[in-house]
RNA sequence: GGGGAUGUGGCGGAAUGGCAGACGCGCACGGUUCAGGUCCGUGUGUCCGAAAGGACGUGGGGGUUCAACUCCCCCCAUCCCCA
């Protein structure tokens, strides 16, 4: 799609050749002047001459991409494109600027191309960064190389295994709230001021005593159940299962199986994840997704009991409202159920409860083969409450009273204790269930007059005995205090948060510092062996299994490669010989800290030097949480990434590593650029460049296609390559079409054809500024006309704000309207275009910096001094008053700025005259600047 | 089922209580041109009207206000997250 014919163009008129002929030279000339190195403060990057060493920071910094094999398309540089626009403004405003790029490079699909074809992942990563870094480059985008890594680097993943190791090493210390080294811990058990669980310490045998401590570390081993998925021979997180208990990947079945991994306890820091969300600058749907995701919930455990010696154990967010708790339910797989149940239904069993099955164990197995054939959506969705009475009673240990058991499926045995106190009278579910059983209701917290149904809000307790007349946080407190005092419970918090699963059997990733010794328990390496080396291996699968063989073990690829898992290393105790672990990190890890390296990318000595660490990201004030000032990138990690990345920074923090106690101090979620896609009467994607529309239909040549909107993808024949939309038409257009098409959290379609728009807007800069018949350049000296003057300084004012606020788009628009005001005017000033240039060039930098240029400035204008309005041009000559009537604009009148309220209302009532007729207005406001509304 | 977000011309969007539709695409007309998927100019929410002008108009309904795209309540649609 060339955009204009070669013959009758003019030879000096900005077209796309001219665009890619000025691009790469600036593109060469930032990269041999490293225009965008930032200088650090201590270190190899400390630079004391730098223009901005030792001015105001501002670290900025993209979620960093994985190189896939197809490379990027128009919607993956949105973000970039916006972080680079809004720190070169901020570089010129005057800060010193970090703005890194870096590479998240392990992951599954390089793997998996390697097992197709035996190219080694770390070939295929090398090609598709280096594929990348050019796409970048070519956009213009101004990051200090010096900092670029791919978390495959050795040089990198080394911290990787490093922080690691601090992880394994610490364990958290309840009391404080923090980790700490794990020898305090040792310490502690030794002093005896801390107890042992069995037997004293003294007496334990060094196994027993590493088995206790590995017990405490933030990283451990676990026997925990685990997603295995035979299919594709590895462990899967929660998250990587469907609801139907399938693999996402492969959709191959996923077996629930006690399996040897690596954990991290990220449970213990969920007090902190979630109280600190409060200090960050987050969109707070963000906040509220990862506040769920945690899922705390206060409360207490209460103890009920039975005329066994079994006591059933509840967690409830109620404990107010205890009194009310006239039945239990538990899950039909509660191991309690069988113990609990008596041979024969009690006298005067209501046949609603025992569903006319003539023992408690035949309705209880009945039920249980019931509830086993749904899945836990069908059981926690099912309209209609269903259950069976266990035949047994508890004792509500607040009023002795005998409540039933029943077993019900819509309480879960892997939620909470798999257990509930039902209080029908607050709680849905609880009233349906007792509505269906005609179990007894009774209010505890006072609900309005009228009110119908099981009541969630807020008022004071009533039926309660001591609570009565207290609210309900009130009221939850004491009986808390009341359960603790008599034994009949405790005060508790719970998480939905499971602990981290960390172990993967997988090629591509990073390798654990860990050994196993003779004893099977895990050995940490010591910082001198670092990094430990992926090896290279014949084949990267992992052994996959029949995807039925739920009894199949994981078998990684390392675990093939004897000659590197048996190792003989002198870890203390003298040359022994040692296994290696075999597992890798999941791809979250080099994603947890990547922040922090780009601070200090070449240090050997440390992950970051503390007076780097503290400058970029430390605290800028008291309370305040640090981290990167603005981290941006699309809305799909709002938990797991994120949340992942906050636990390590709290880690090292804890441990002193850092001094901020957040990595991402605000968080930015750009939108997503999305595509139509067209298919033809089969249903087949037709390529959707080639669609055109007529008739207010959409053709493939004559065939008639359908429209749908999605994501940009090889599979729906719709992406469009910045590449392409480079040759046609220069970064730089590029880059002002993706800012100017709307604000940057807002997704939206891709529209090749409206790229236009921003070509003309940089062709008539461009021609404000040179001949395009000649060359020439037509910029005078000669003062600009006060009107215009005024315009270009509203326009500065303007610009800066919409900058500030990330706002590019109406910046754009401002940029537009002055071109548009200087286009027709028979002179050019270059008062007018220095900062007409200088407000571009974080847009369309290449062409800022040429016309700069041409304008008689040497070097670059990344450095220049971003236009300040002068506050005397802001003042409006006059005013225009929009004069209402009743609420329409009948009139406008235009009076002094200066012109008091009396006067403007005088004039306004007389503009309006003719509209009034000879009625009283009743009111007259007058908004000072604003308007006139007149009432009659 | 629960939670969140969004809804403005043919299209992307602007205006966060104060003149709805800035800016751009598209479209129409005019100029330049042998020509035009070029450039320049003018117009472009809908309806009535030749025009002046008028009426209507921000998913739907109600409310607060001199004034509501904006704030409050109810409903609808689409998208996202969780179950």
């Amino acid at each position: 799609m060339p955009t204009m014919s070669e013959s009758e163009t003019p030879n000096f008129r900005y077209t796309a050749a001219l665009a890619n002929e000025i691009e790469p030279r600036w593109q060469a000339f930032w990269a041999e002047n490293g225009t965008f190195h930032a200088p650090n403060p201590a270190g190899v990057l400390a630079d004391p001459g730098h223009p901005r060493a030792g001015a105001p920071k501002l670290h900025v910094q993209d979620m960093f991409p994985y190189p896939s094999g197809s490379g990027l398309h128009v919607g993956h540089p949105l973000g970039y494109i916006g972080t680079d626009s809004y720190t070169r403004y901020k570089r010129m405003a005057g800060f010193n600027v970090l703005h890194p790029m870096g590479f998240d490079a392990f992951g599954l699909p390089a793997e998996q191309y390697a097992v197709q074809t035996g190219t080694h992942p770390a070939v295929t990563t090398a090609a598709n960064v280096e594929r990348y870094k050019g796409q970048l480059r070519r956009l213009g985008l101004a990051y200090d190389d010096r900092r670029s890594f791919s978390t495959t680097d050795p040089d990198y993943y080394r911290w990787t295994q490093w922080i690691f190791l601090q992880v394994f090493n610490s364990w958290f210390d309840d009391k404080i709230r923090k980790a700490r080294p794990i020898a305090a811990l040792i310490a502690e058990f030794e002093a005896g001021t801390r107890p042992t669980p069995e037997k004293a310490w003294a007496e334990m045998s060094p196994v027993e005593r590493r088995q206790l401590i590995d017990d405490h570390r933030l990283a451990y081993v676990s026997e925990a159940p685990v997603n295995w998925c035979p299919g594709l021979g590895t462990v899967l997180a929660n998250e990587e299962v469907t609801p139907d208990g399938r693999s996402e990947r492969g959709n191959f079945p996923v077996f629930q199986r006690s399996l040897k991994q690596w954990m991290m306890r990220i449970t213990a820091y969920g007090d902190r994840l979630v109280e600190d969300l409060d200090t960050l600058d987050w969109p707070e749907p963000v906040k509220l997704m990862q506040r769920n995701w945690i899922g705390r919930s206060r409360g207490a455990h209460v103890d009920f009991g039975t005329a066994t010696e079994d006591k059933i154990t509840v967690f409830t967010t109620r404990p107010d409202t205890l009194f009310g708790a006239t039945y239990m339910v538990l899950a039909p797989e509660h191991e309690l159920v069988d113990k609990i149940a008596p041979a024969a239904w009690p006298n005067g069993t209501n046949p609603k409860w025992s569903a006319s099955y003539t023992t408690p164990a035949e309705a209880i197995k009945a039920y249980r083969a019931e509830a086993a054939a749904k899945t836990e959506e069908q059981r926690t969705e099912g309209k209609e409450k269903t259950g069976v009475f266990t035949g047994a009673y508890a004792t509500n240990p607040v009023n002795g009273k005998d409540v039933p058991v029943f077993i019900a499926d819509y309480v879960l045995a892997g939620y909470g204790t798999g257990a509930i106190m039902a209080v029908p009278g607050q709680d849905a579910r609880d009233w349906e269930f007792a509505e269906v059983f005609e179990l007894p209701i009774i209010r505890t917290v006072k609900a309005p007059e009228g009110f119908e149904g099981a009541f969630t809000g807020d008022d004071v307790a009533i039926n309660s005995d001591w609570l009565d007349g207290k609210g309900v946080v009130e009221a939850k407190a004491e009986m808390i205090a009341w359960l603790e005092q008599h034994g009949h419970g405790r005060g508790a918090t719970t998480f939905r948060l499971r602990d981290w699963l960390f172990s993967r059997q997988r090629y591509w990733g990073e390798p654990f510092p860990i050994v196993y010794d003779e004893t099977g328990l895990p050995v940490a390496l010591p910082e001198s062996m670092l990094p430990v080396v992926l090896p290279d291996v014949d084949d990267f699968s992992p052994r996959t299994f029949d995807p039925d063989d739920a009894d199949s073990e994981p078998e990684t690829p390392l675990s093939r490669k004897k000659d590197w898992v048996n190792v003989e290393l002198d870890l203390g105790d003298g040359l022994k010989p040692y296994t290696r672990e075999t597992n890798t990190m999941p791809q979250w890890a080099g994603s947890c800290w990547y922040e922090l390296r780009y601070l200090d990318p070449q240090n050997d000595k440390a992950l970051v030097d503390p007076d780097n660490e503290a400058y970029w990201m430390g605290p800028q004030r008291d309370g305040d949480c640090g981290g990167v000032d603005l981290y941006v990138g699309g809305v799909e990690h709002a938990v797991l990434h994120l949340l992942y990345a906050r636990f390590w920074h709290k880690v090292l923090y804890d441990l002193g590593h850092v001094s901020s106690f957040e990595p991402f101090r605000r968080l930015f979620n750009q939108g997503y650029i999305q595509a139509y896609a067209y298919q033809d009467a089969r249903g087949f994607y037709v390529p959707a460049e080639e669609v055109v529309e007529r008739d207010g239909g959409y053709f493939y040549g004559d065939e008639a296609v359908t429209r749908s909107y999605g994501k940009m993808g090889k599979s729906l024949k719709n992406v469009v390559t910045p590449d392409e939309m480079c040759d046609q038409y220069g970064a730089d257009t590029f880059r002002v079409y993706e800012m100017a098409m709307g604000p940057l959290d807002v997704s939206r379609p891709w529209e090749t054809r409206a790229v236009v728009g921003s070509q003309r807007f940089l062709q008539r800069v461009w021609r404000l500024a040179v001949d395009e018949e000649t060359g020439a350049v037509r910029v005078g000296d000669e003062p600009l006309e006060p009107a215009v003057r005024k315009h270009l300084h509203r326009t500065i004012a303007g610009v800066r704000e919409d900058m500030d606020e990330l706002r590019f788009n109406t910046a754009i628009a401002k940029l537009i309207e002055l071109t548009n005001t200087l286009t027709p005017l028979p002179a050019v000033s270059r008062e007018a275009v220095e900062p007409l240039l200088l407000m571009l060039s974080p847009f369309a930098p290449h062409l800022a910096e040429e016309l700069w240029g041409k304008l008689g400035h040497a070097g670059t204008l990344a450095y220049a001094d971003f236009p300040v309005a002068d506050p005397a041009q802001l003042v409006a000559e006059s005013i225009t008053y929009p004069v209402q009537v009743n609420g329409k604009v009948k009139a406008r009148v235009e009076v002094s700025p200066t012109a008091d309220e009396a006067s403007v209302r005088e004039v306004a009532l007389t503009a309006v005259a003719e509209a009034l007729a000879g009625r009283t207005p009743k009111k007259v406001i007058v908004v000072a600047g604003r308007l006139v509304s007149v009432v009659v």
